[in-house]
DNA sequence: GCGGTTGGTGTTATATTATAACATTAACAC
DNA sequence: GTGTTAATGTTATAATATAACACCAACCGC
């Protein structure tokens, strides 16, 4: 059996079907709040389906933008309750580098993520890597700050981008829309 | 020559000589500055001091508040380019959860930094811990992720107010202006 | 000197991101 | 149904950041 912990990206191949991911998210997040007791209104909903609707980070302007095209009233309060209730569940990441937003790949408990965005492609995907989370931890513990928040984003390229991956079958064209 | 094992805290004292602080900034601004044929002109030498004004990170457009009162003529173009100058030099560092910046405490060589942020006093200070940031390259590695630029911001509470240092002489007060 | 180039700053306008405040509607409890 | 709360609609504005062009001073080659 192939080591079950290596996974050569956390980023999504080229041509993968992102509408599994989509549905997903969607079904994931109806359990998550219903568990929760929370409401996963179509409004959020809606949100949330658009803040995956790659794997790009996006910005509340261009949700807002795409919920008016539904026919929706909308305004930036609108996306911005419905991000504030996502974010709050655990359902999305906020990346402040960009100001934008992506789907938590892994919603449902607690976790601290390092966000990885690739600059060729724009992609972001997010890690929880337990001995980042224990140097960061010990660091500041050493120099007598007590950790309450984290943020950590690394720029670069992503495994793909890099041609390890699916980039060599598909010439220079990104594997992400 | 420093302690070299132990730093209880990398944030300032409270009652510390803060103008000292200033003067060595500027002081160590202008000598990297002459090295690097780079002009420290009068706008950016008071942008930077500004920046210094206090270890809690300021705003742009607070920059710009107290640039006005000095009579100056100035618009947000006149201190974002400031601070982009800055920023190039490696002489402040941008806090992307804040959108504000702070003094770099150790100029003149290239680092990565992990920001502290403590969230009762307001103060931000540096780190450059070799482990963090092996263990980000390594996780990011693993993750066929090549890492260009890091992201690194914690929050929470730093030693002076959580009592260990000279808070418990200090009552409650705070130990940063 | 002088014309040309460059870098820094001044100035006006605008783009982008985010929130305040209050009105209205939908969901729920009793 | 009525009162209560949560969610959404709506208008306005705050906070952060950049585009575009004008001006000027320093510097360079001549
Ligand atoms: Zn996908
Ligand atoms: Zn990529
Ligand atoms: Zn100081
Ligand atoms: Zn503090």
């Amino acid at each position: 059996m192939k080591d079950p912990g290596r996974r050569p990206t956390p980023f999504p191949r080229r041509g993968h079907n992102h509408a599994k991911c989509v549905r997903h998210a969607l079904v994931a997040a109806a359990e998550l709040c219903a568990r929760q007791g929370e409401r996963l209104t179509p409004l959020r909903r809606r949100v949330l389906e658009l803040v995956w609707s790659s794997h790009q980070p996006i910005g509340a302007y261009a949700i807002l933008d795409r919920l008016k095209t539904d026919g929706r009233s909308a305004a930036p309060p609108t996306v911005y309750r419905g991000l504030e209730f996502l974010l709050e569940q655990g359902l999305v990441h906020r990346i402040a580098s960009l100001n934008a937003f992506i789907g938590c790949a892994d919603p449902g408990h607690a976790h601290s993520v390092q966000i990885l965005i690739c600059t060729q492609c724009g992609a972001a995907a997010e890690l929880d890597d337990g001995r980042v989370n224990k140097a960061l931890g010990r660091s500041a513990a050493e120099n007598g700050f007590s950790v309450e928040g984290r943020i950590v984003e690394l720029s670069g390229v992503c495994g793909s981008c890099r041609g390890g991956g699916d980039r060599a079958r598909a010439g220079h064209r990104p594997h992400v829309a």
